[in-house]
DNA sequence: TCCCACCTTAACCTCTCCTTAACCCGCCCA
DNA sequence: TGGGCGGGTTAAGGAGAGGTTAAGGTGGGA
């Protein structure tokens, strides 16, 4: 999975522009390809699976709507943006017609590049929204936890009592609180609660020293990391 | 199924504008819902499905940086397109940082903001002609399915299902959502819908060791191919 | 016209999840 | 010293979600 680094190709023909990029890139821990024409560029868009492509249009060999065109007839659905001095209303609407991603008109700035880039990326490895505690990550999007990178399972309940006390690291929530927050205005008339803490604590403690999952006496209960004084 | 329309939410507080916007988008036979505020603008979020929210930052009772990042926690992953006059570096940056998708300056041209749309939606609805998880491929012009390279037989149902998975993957899809982009408005009433996942399950996970089609006890179906995390 | 692929139904089964009601412990205070 | 209280632990039972199977109906193609 593409946890580790993105992958980058870069297609570009003026090298000044060019380097000064890859080198920004590698400072956010990017790897990036470089391609000094359209040809090239095409090629490796073919033979590598890049997180995004960054296509300049005014190239030798081969121009970026070319390239970027020919990538999608062959069925490469790979993020493109495409990056240019071209910035009439038409030349955007061609660029977006041969199957961009995003356009960005030159000059323009380091760091919209990077986060435009980013987010094209994001889209396509699963968006990332998650809550984090010490190692212990909610992914609010797969309605799933794991903890040290394995996954725990969860019933729906503990599911929604977790995601409440994550909000809320490192505070305590008050049982009254949880309660309203997972069972809204019919509660059960037991100790379902405790139940479903118990459960949770098991999930998600059992087998960790490092225990996440605190009571504070009287006030209720808390997830985080460290034990504090008071 | 839902290939047929795109579904938008425009939140915008100016109605000049924003009529202007939803007459242009009738043209395009695009369907639009409008909220003038972004507390209404987050719940039509929360409670429909759009496939891109057209977002204004100047909103009256919660302005749309706190509507898409309060969506965003929520764990709803729709597009945002975010339209403002705010045109600084900083105020691009911090778009994307809430979760945003694109960001497009006032004033535009009615045809980007469109084109811009199109492809927001692009890889939820059409389109795109090959979907890939794992080794798992969705040929959408063919209609065929592929697992490690050989054919997979899908029935008609089965593979409008697959296809909403696969657009959606990693993340679960409920029931509901199932329902409604299979069968649209009148549904069938009875269990067909777990007959399909069965006989899906059957055809694509059976012979493999890796399955793909996974069950998220009370948040619906996912196909994915690991339980990674990080 | 017949066949076949596909869809819907319904019946039935399995298993997860939730609630409930026990009982346990340690602590504080009457 | 014993009972109340906050909290923890365990197990039973039932409701309902999810899985499986088979029968019957429909429509299109041979």
């Amino acid at each position: 999975m593409n946890t580790d680094k993105l992958q980058l190709l870069l297609v570009e023909d003026d090298l000044d522009l060019a380097t000064a990029v890859i080198e920004y890139l590698e400072l956010e821990d990017i790897l990036c390809d470089h391609a000094a024409n359209g040809q090239v560029g095409l090629n490796l868009s073919l033979q590598n699976q890049y997180d995004v492509v960054i296509l300049d249009l005014n190239l030798p060999k081969m121009n970026g709507l070319q390239v970027c065109e020919s990538l999608r007839m062959q069925g490469m659905d790979v993020p493109v943006l495409m990056l240019t001095a071209q910035d009439t209303l038409d030349d955007k609407l061609t660029g977006f017609a041969k199957g961009a991603d995003d356009y960005l008109v030159k000059p323009f700035a380091m760091e919209e590049l990077i986060v435009r880039t980013r987010v094209l990326a994001r889209r396509r490895s699963g968006q990332v929204m998650r809550l984090s505690v010490g190692d212990l990550t909610l992914d609010l999007q797969q309605k799933q936890a794991y903890r040290a990178n394995e996954l725990v399972k969860l019933s729906p309940t503990a599911f929604k009592i977790l995601d409440v006390l994550m909000r809320t690291s490192p505070n305590p929530v008050s049982r009254e609180k949880l309660m309203q927050s997972v069972w809204g205005d019919d509660q059960p008339d037991s100790n379902s609660l405790k139940v479903h803490i118990f459960n949770l604590r098991k999930q998600l403690d059992a087998e960790h020293d490092v225990k996440l999952l605190h009571t504070i006496s009287g006030h209720g209960f808390a997830i985080k990391d460290a034990e504090l004084s008071s």
